[in-house]
DNA sequence: TTAAGCATGTAAGGTGTTACATGATTGA
DNA sequence: TCAATCATGTAACACCTTACATGCTTAA
């Protein structure tokens, strides 16, 4: 049973217990949203989707005039989830304008190099400081009231996206001091606007 | 003047040298690649739709019954580039497949944890070793002969691909040996298929 | 002569975002 | 009463990959 991008991120996260579309949503956003993305217009025709498949079941829990319908993982599809996890991962994905920039910099503005890598360093600790943050309020919730997302595996992913981008600024910011050795004359003539010649 | 994500890295290609889109389809093959992919599908298209906007040129450079068209950016191209390299990096996208299994492990199979842990390790130290290997081709590459890539500034993306992945590698290692020693008794019945109960 | 590589392109289909549309409920 | 939030959904559009199609040139 092949899954699509948004049906694993759906059935791994029923897998915990069943949920509507909208909390699915939530959950994605709170979570798994720095690596694993999902959006309305993928989440709710994938539910429909999976449950013609007969993967999930959804159950009409409406309060009021309020539409409501929460879905749960039928036992064929608790099956393909737990087949999922078994198999080696394969999707990895990255595009990072950053390192595209930098690349690209030594030819087309090579003084501005050490700019582009201190904003790549400054990005990556503002998404360290929000996932720190993220972190502070999950391990509030772990002492009562019933905790915002599915396990304690969601802390070791959430710790490694904390180091690794902690891990990432430094790194630029070591690179955007190498960088500027490199080309101290063109980093003084910065604003001025000079012809730059070299060989 | 807004830039889709084939369009940045054609132009940015374009920056350094006059190249064809076959030329540019083995550069990104070679080096962005793993933060900035792009395939045919996309580079020739695009290549016609930027020159319907001006920003590059293509000049016939056939040999014999071959057909090539070589583009080079146009004032107005180099202009747009230049600028694109100015403004600060936006996009940012990760699609972690190891990393989503790592999260719902706890709850659907909190005893294959470490394992997807380890096998996330050795994806990172493989995607670590063939960027050396392209490292030491480069390397190679710039006593004599014209460098495979444009400038010196891949040296530097290169080096985050290297040390980045290696760092990876070392965390998920060392998150695999955490999560066995939280689930031991999980992890000891592993191979037998024992039905697992806890609470 | 034949395989590998050079070179360009299209069609089909899946993926994914954004904006829009609708309406209910809750708390300030 | 009014904004925020709960809740579901669609349409348009952009993005991207894969497979296919075509034909030339070079080196083994």
């Amino acid at each position: 049973m092949e899954l699509n991008a948004t049906a694993k991120v759906i059935v791994g996260m029923l897998a915990a217990r069943p949920r509507s579309g909208y909390e699915i949503k939530q959950l994605v956003d709170h979570s798994t949203r720095f690596f694993w993305a999902a959006s309305y217009g993928q989440i709710y025709p994938e539910l429909k989707r999976l449950e013609s498949e007969g993967l999930i079941e959804g159950t009409d829990a409406s309060q009021g005039g309020r539409q409501r319908t929460v879905y749960d993982l039928t036992a064929e599809g608790r099956r393909v989830a737990a087949e999922w996890i078994g198999r080696a991962p394969e999707v990895f994905e990255l595009r990072d304008e950053g390192l595209l920039k930098l690349f690209f910099a030594g030819v087309t503005d090579a003084g501005r190099a050490p700019d582009i890598a201190r904003e790549r360093a400054g990005r990556a600790r503002e998404v360290a400081g929000r996932l720190s943050e993220l972190e502070a309020m999950l391990e509030a919730d772990e002492d009562g009231g019933p905790p915002a997302s599915p396990d304690a595996g969601s802390l070791t992913v959430l710790r490694y996206g904390i180091e690794s981008n902690e891990w990432a600024a430094e790194w630029f910011e070591r690179a955007a001091t190498e960088l500027e050795k490199e080309a101290p004359a063109k980093r003084a003539a910065k604003a001025t606007r000079t012809s730059r010649r070299r060989s």
